[in-house]
Order: C-alpha cells, then structure tokens, then sequence
DNA sequence: GAGCACTGC
C-alpha cells in the first residue's frame, strides 16, 4: 500500500516511453504490466470452454457487452461450476481473498474512518477487484448506518446516510456489479437477509432495483445527477464512490463539481454528519483530481483532505515495440505487421488491430483475406473479423468467439471498441495505429468535427494492455518511440470536446447561479458557456437574468437534450398540439446511432430502398421516424420480421419504445402530456401533410439555428453562419432541392454534413426566430 | 454517397 501526499506523487513524470508513474516509483511500463506479486494464476485459469475467468474478469467492466447480461454472469461465476452445494460462499470468499485489493482492506477501512480524510482516491489498476471489493470493505462500517438528525436551521427531523452510492460510465457495469456483489455479500439480488432486508441494488435508466434497506446502490453516473435533482446534499448516502474517473465522462465531470461543492459547504445540511467521496482511477495521474479536491479544503480545514491508495493489478507484462522511423502509409504498415506476426509469432495467439474506423477496417480485411489464400499449406489459417460499434450484434458476437476452425489464427480489426468497451479474449498481440476518430464540438461553427487524431499515452497504454491479459503478449505501434513520447498524457476529457448545452442546463437546474464559477476540473472554453447561455435563453429555459424558467426547470426534468426538451414543451401549445407526434420522434432520434441500418453492399441497398418505400416521407427523416415507429408498434403479427424486412436495428427501435414509454410517463407528470395516449397496438394512420408541417413547424422552436436555405447554385446555406452544408448521404433528402431545410445534427467528416433532415418553408424560420 | 465510443429519475 502506498499512502503519498500530495507533493510525493506530483511533479512524477515519465522518463522513458515505457514507464508511468505510479505513486512516488517511476516504472517501466513493462514492470508496470507485469504480475507485481506472485499470483496463483493456475487456480482461476479458466477451464476448456469456459470464457469466464475468476474474479478479474468479474471485478472489470470492461467487459463484452453481449457476454455480460446479468442472467448468463450469474450462472457462469466460477464459483458456482462444480461446487458442491454450501461451500459456494467460502469459495467466494477465498476468490475474493486472492484480488490484490484484498490486503489494503483494513488501511481503506481506517483510511474512511477518520472525518478528516473525507475523499479517497483509490488507483487500482485493471484487476485489482476495487470496484466489487470496496463498497464491500466499508457497508458495515459504523459511519455507514442511517441516522436521524436534524437539518441545519431547521427543527424537523431527516435522516442522513445508510447507503454507499457507486456510480458507473455504463449501464451494463451498474447492473452485473450489483449482481456479483449481492452473491458475494450473501444477500443475492432479489433475495433478503436474515433482516428481511436487501443488501444491494442498482438503479440505471429504465431499470431499477433498489430493495429496502440497500446499503449499496450501483448506478450509473447520469442517475446520481437525476438524484442531485431532488436530493441536492445527497442526504440518502453515507459515501459516494466515484469508479473508473479516469473515463472522464462529461457527466462524471459534474458529478465531483456537486460533490466538491457538498464538501465545501460543511456538514450543516447533512445534520452534521460528512459525505465521504472515494474516487477510483485505473490509470495512476490522479494528481488532477488530487488538487481538484484538495482545494475545497482551504475552506473546510487546513489539512489535506485527499489520501490517495495505490493498489496494483494483474496482469501479464506486455512487451511494446516501436517502429524505428515514421510509417508512409499506416494502413499498408499495419497490413504487413499483421501479416508478420502470423508468420513469426507461436500460436496460441490471435491478434487484435486498432484502427479508426468502418472504411479502414473493411479495406484492411480486405488485403488480409486476399493475402491469406496465399498461404502455403503448412502455415496457420488466418480468419479476420471486425469489430466496430455500428456492426451487426451476430457481428459483434463472432469477434469474441474463439475460432472454430483447427490450425487458425484470429485477427479482429477494431475501432477503439476494443480499447475499453469490450474485450475480445484470445489476444496476445496487439497492432496499434495510434490514431482514433475522436468527435469535437465548434462551439463558434455550432458544429461537430469527427476526424482521425493521435491518441493519447494512456490510451496507447490501455491498448497495449490489451495484449496481457491471458498471457505474456506484445504489442507493435506503428509509430516510433518519439512519437509515443510526444502524445498527450490523456485523452481530452468529453467536458473540452462536447458542447456544454446540457451541462450549463444541468448546473441551472441544480441550483448553480454562476456557472463559470462552478468548480469543474476542466473548464470549457468561457465562449462555449456563453454561447450555452445564450442558447438557452432562446430555448426559453433561462429568463433575461439568466436564472432557471420553469420551463428549463421541466427541460432539465426531461431525459433528452435542451433543444429536444425545447420541442416537447412548445408541442403542448395549443398552435401545435402534438405532443404524442413529437414524443414519437423524439424516441426514434435519441433511441442510439439510428434505428435504420446502413447497408454496404449495392445491390441490397436497391432491395432495401423497396422495402423502405412507405415508411419514407417526402417532408423528410423527421416524419419518417413517425411513419416508422408508427407502423412498428401497429404491427402486431412479428415485429422481428418486419424489422428485418426493412433493416431495422431491433435494439435501437425496442430501445426507442422504452423512451417513448418513459417520455409519455413525464410529460404526463409534468403536464406537458394531458391524456394517456391510447395503448399499443394502434392502426396505422399516416401523418396529414398538414399535421406532418405543424410537428416540423414545432421542431423548429428547438432548432431554428440549425436551418440552411437553398443558393441559387443549388448548395444549401446554414441561416446561422452562412456556411455551405450537404445533406447527408443516410437521409432520405439526400439529392434533394427544398426551399429550406432544418436539420438537428450538423457533423464535418469529409465535409460539412447536415443530418436527421426535413424540408421546411424560409417563413418558418422566420416565425421561429421571432418568438423570444 | 457515408457511419470513434459511451449515456439519461
């Protein structure tokens, strides 16, 4: 264990390509990969066709997506195979005595127990069991327990604390932690203690399961923001655990403003009793939120209030091999490394490839598939498989499963899905092109940008890592040493790369007056706030002083974007009428990517537009989302089919039902919504033109800046900026010259594209405009 | 004529 302070831990840098700081060492990152204390890898090494391995495995969330339901988790816990029936807990209990966090229990522990350390940061490297094991430490600790006190200036009584909040990036992780934690507390979930009690919970959108009495509560990190809503000083917890920080999700970013913020303003609203933060990292620069936190203590107390405990991981070293001079052309480089590896490295050993994106992948899989028919007889088979976000789930799926053939090498050729979303088993070297598309926000243009940039040293770290997880692995960058040494420490987090419409809305709605002044641990650009601001204001959701209307108060409420939740509120008006229309579409666009499926080759691409036909509408993808969900929920015969008549993504579209189904539940709360709608399923009746120009005359109270006109020489130019923009190839306007149109995404890739399209009149925009 | 990855009481 390693207890630095402050001063120990700064000012650490790394001094070669390969080394990182890790509290006061510097080390190699081989060291830094490499087994730090004898393990007994033997003992929870999977068995033949068992994917699942012991407790790493399950205390990582960085974990395939499709293999991790919760059901399939609890079944394959290794505990539980072969196990003779009452000794399932002490085998836990033995599993979990074996994770390195283990050791350092009693320290986190004492750590907590003092009130002046009231924020830990804990740095646990990729399976040092911290996320399962810690909020297991400290339930039972005495400071944990629910009390009865009363609220500063106040007489009535309120109770403080009982519950441990851990919040996730990701819904998958809040809920198959909460299972595996419940198994191992001995309470499992769904299940009672002795107390008639539960003992853990989780609670994500859409789902929630939070029994009586939980005193530990996994949730992902937009729900404890939902929560701040109602419950400002966070009186339900005891301690808030912060886990995988290191993600620098736009949300987690928040999150420890309003903690900090809690902290500083003492205990008085809490009845005295501290909110203890612990903060987890997988990469060791903690050092930034070191200082974030230790700020708050000038005006709490003089002494430091961050302790930062260093716990070590397991993994297998990883040897990482530079090129000795820049590469010409990347994607001929990683083609030949690849193909080098099959030659010269042993099998076992499948190779994972980092690329950038769909079109480097298909072209790479292609050279590699023809070269592998060349093959001479007596060398291993090589099968390529891609790995990226928009492929199919059977895709997706495909790419962890071990190969069936005898003599075969797998090569899954990945976007940075792989890098922490999932993780393909079976891979020992790992290909990294250093590059990744990386989506930015102009706040000046109003625009995203989705281009290829270097990545940063812990991201080329995290994909070395990659290649040591079963075995020994390497890893071959197709860049030199000196070019790893001038990469970024870390990725800029998502606060510097979005637009901080939402966040801005998130600090109003919360109670925040000044939100330059909000403690954040990067700020935005003051423009980008101002522009927020200024946004806002026209949504309606910030009166003239820039306080919080009611009506940004509901927005807030509402789990879709400002401008969305814009659209919603001004459907109820009595000129538009069409909340049920706009809920509908709302559902489709925020349901994920698209709830349409792209595909590649041309000749389905005719089929495909066939039979799309009388889903799409002339006015543009808004009504088409309509006409869609419409004819979706009216088909009650076998919706699987229909989906995959017309290439329907069935998760996005079940997904997108969910969020019309939870808007309907809101704005019938809220009021937005007077009636019930009428349950599914309903015939299918198309949208009226008429009806079709109210909904889009309604979209543009939340999108009139983003319209463009048509020029005489056929281009279309934004109303705001003047900027030339194309309509995107994925709408159903592609090719089309309307008057106007409004669009809710604006993205430069090759060009400036404008997508989720409709047709509109110029006068509408006007009318728009005028209203505020 | 084109799609890094997540996520929301």
């Amino acid at each position: 264990m390693h207890l630095s302070s402050s001063k120990k831990a700064a000012n650490q840098r790394k001094k070669a390509s390969n080394t990182i700081t890790l509290g006061s060492k510097v080390i190699s990152l081989d060291a830094y990969l490499a087994p730090p204390v004898k393990r007994e890898r033997s003992a929870a090494r999977p068995q033949d066709g068992q994917q699942l391995e012991g407790p790493r495995n399950l205390a990582d969330k960085n974990i395939s997506k499709v293999k991790l339901i919760p059901e399939q988790f609890d079944q394959s816990l290794p505990a539980e195979k072969g196990c003779p029936k009452g000794t399932e807990d002490t085998t836990l209990l033995q599993n979990r005595k074996k994770l390195p966090i283990w050791q350092y229990r009693s320290e986190i522990q004492r750590a907590l127990r003092g009130s002046e350390n009231q924020v830990i940061i804990i740095v646990g490297e990729t399976g040092s069991g911290k996320s399962t094991q810690v909020p297991q430490f400290l339930y039972k600790e005495s400071w944990c327990n629910r009390r009865k006190t009363h609220a500063h200036g106040s007489r009535d009584e309120i109770f403080v604390g009982g519950t441990i909040g851990i919040t996730q990036p990701r819904r998958v992780a809040a809920t198959t932690l909460a299972y595996r934690v419940s198994h191992e507390a001995g309470t499992p979930l769904g299940k009672v203690g002795p107390d008639g009690r539960g003992l853990v919970g989780y609670s994500v959108r859409f789902d929630h399961r939070v029994p009586k009495g939980a005193k530990i509560k996994f949730l992902t990190e937009g729900t404890l923001l939902q929560e701040l809503l109602r419950d400002p000083y966070l009186r339900q917890y005891s301690a808030i655990v912060i886990d995988e920080i290191h993600e620098r999700s736009l949300d987690v970013d928040l999150l420890v403003g309003f903690l900090k913020q809690i902290i500083n303003a003492g205990t008085e609203m809490r009845g005295g009793i501290p909110l203890r933060v612990i903060i987890m990292s997988a990469t060791a620069n903690v050092e930034i939120f070191k200082s974030f936190f230790n700020d708050a203590s000038s005006t709490v107390s003089k002494t430091d209030i961050v302790q930062v405990l260093h716990i070590e991981g397991r993994q297998f070293p990883v040897e990482v091999i530079h090129e000795a001079r820049p590469v010409a052309d990347i994607q001929d480089a990683l083609v030949k490394k690849i193909l080098k590896i099959h030659m010269e490295e042993p099998l076992p050993g499948d190779i994972l490839a980092f690329l950038t994106g769909q079109e480097e992948i298909e072209a790479a899989q292609k050279l590699i598939d023809e070269y592998a028919t060349t093959l001479a007889s007596n060398m291993p088979r090589i099968k390529v498989l891609p790995l990226y976000g928009q492929l199919s789930l059977d895709g997706q799926q495909e790419a962890f499963q071990p190969v069936s053939a005898r003599f075969t090498r797998k090569v899954v050729l990945a976007t940075n899905i792989a890098e922490t979303s999932v993780t393909v088993p079976g891979v020992r070297y790992v290909v990294d092109c250093g590059k990744a598309k990386i989506k930015q926000y102009r706040p000046r243009l109003g625009m995203e940008s989705l281009l290829a940039k270097p990545i940063s040293k812990s991201s080329a770290i995290q994909r070395a890592g990659r290649a040591g997880r079963e075995a020994p692995g390497k890893c071959f960058r197709l860049y030199t040493e000196a070019a790893f040494e001038a990469l970024s420490e870390s990725d800029l987090p998502e606060i510097l790369r979005n637009d901080v419409l939402g966040a801005v809305l998130t600090m109003k709605a919360r109670g925040i007056r000044d939100v330059l002044a909000f403690p954040l641990i990067d700020t935005p650009d003051t423009e980008a706030i101002e522009q927020a601001l200024i946004q806002l204001h026209y949504l309606g959701a910030l009166d003239d002083d820039g306080y919080i209307t009611s009506a940004g108060e509901k927005m807030a409420r509402l789990p879709v974007p400002a401008p969305l939740g814009a659209v919603l509120l001004a459907a109820e008006k009595p000129d538009f009428d069409c909340v049920i229309e706009a809920i509908d579409i709302i559902s489709c666009i925020t349901s994920g990517e698209d709830i349409f499926l792209q595909v590649q080759s041309e000749e389905g691409q005719e089929e495909l537009e066939l039979s799309r036909k009388e889903l799409q509408r002339r006015e543009g993808d808004l009504i088409t989302y309509s006409t869609t969900i419409q004819q979706y929920t009216a088909e009650n015969s076998d919706r699987m089919q229909w989906c995959k008549r017309k290439k329907i993504n069935i998760r996005n579209i079940k997904q997108a039902l969910n969020i019309r189904r939870q808007l309907r539940g809101i704005c019938l709360k809220e009021k937005i919504l007077r009636n019930a709608p009428e349950a599914d399923p309903q015939p299918f009746t198309p949208l009226a033109p008429e009806r079709a120009e109210t909904v889009l005359r309604c979209f543009l109270r939340g999108y009139a800046y983003k319209t463009a006109m048509l020029a005489p020489d056929g281009s279309y130019v934004t109303v705001h900026g003047k900027h030339v923009v194309a309509i995107h190839p994925a709408s159903v306007l592609h090719g089309q010259k309307k008057e106007a149109i409004m669009f809710l995404d604006h993205v430069f890739t090759n060009k400036s594209y404008a997508k989720k399209v409709s047709a509109i009149q110029a006068a509408w925009i006007a009318e728009a405009l005028e209203i505020r």
